[in-house]
DNA sequence: CATGGCGTGTAGTATATAGTACACAGTACA
DNA sequence: TGTACTGTGTACTATATACTACACGCCATG
């Protein structure tokens, strides 16, 4: 079974909730800035995921990598679809390419041109 | 100036419709599976860009690159956006390296990761 | 001169997205 | 024992998305 962007928020709120009460799902929601129903209803998937933003706001109250949450949620943040769209035959390229290669050898890649191999 | 996704479809249909007249709006809205006076709207940007399945339905009847055509109506085709959201993390970090990398390196890349060099 | 194809204007629709507002019942604690 | 906080249920809303349906006037041509 898959993890769903609900199910992930919710332990993950609890967790930090064990040892800090400002993590009730009303502070947070508070702290986000939406409605306590709201996140009560997303932490259960009973709606579908928030829009990018809250997501981010979300991602950083509970300190997760917001790269993630998106994701979860089924969505890519705006500045990766921003990059894509600026080449799109070059970046639909390069993705299709490390699609199926194996998470070490892109991550060689990403080092050889922060590296400045190129 | 930026080209409009409606700007780009119509010129290109124009392109083809002076030797093929197979390429009214008409005749094109009827194989794309579409009402004629939407893809005249769309043409003229007088709404926004299609879905991506009419987009992708759209370039293949105008022999153009779906990824162009995605990217000019602001969307990544989800292909592209599945492999992004298995690996989250892995694909923002190499997305987020090669944004400001030349075309040339990230080609070179490409092609040495289709060779097999890793 | 009417018939067929052309592009366009107006109006309307179904579904999705992204939430709000507020009442309610349970629990803790002072 | 009351009051303060917890999570949740119900109902509603505004805006965006992705189109359809159909009528209109223009032009070419047979």
């Amino acid at each position: 079974m898959k993890t769903t962007f609900g199910c992930f928020v919710r332990e993950r709120r609890e967790t930090l909730l064990r040892e800090n009460a400002d993590y009730s799902l009303r502070k947070v929601a508070g702290r986000i800035q939406v409605e306590p129903s709201y996140v009560s209803k997303i932490e259960r998937d009973q709606v579908a995921p928030p829009s990018e933003e809250t997501i981010i706001r979300l991602a950083k109250d509970l300190k997760e990598d917001s790269d993630v949450l998106l994701a979860l949620a089924g969505k890519v943040s705006s500045d990766l679809r921003g990059a894509i769209l600026k080449r799109p035959r070059l970046f639909a390229e390069l993705i299709r390419q490390m699609k199926n290669a194996p998470d070490r050898a892109v991550l060689r890649m990403v080092r050889e041109v922060r590296d400045g191999k190129w």
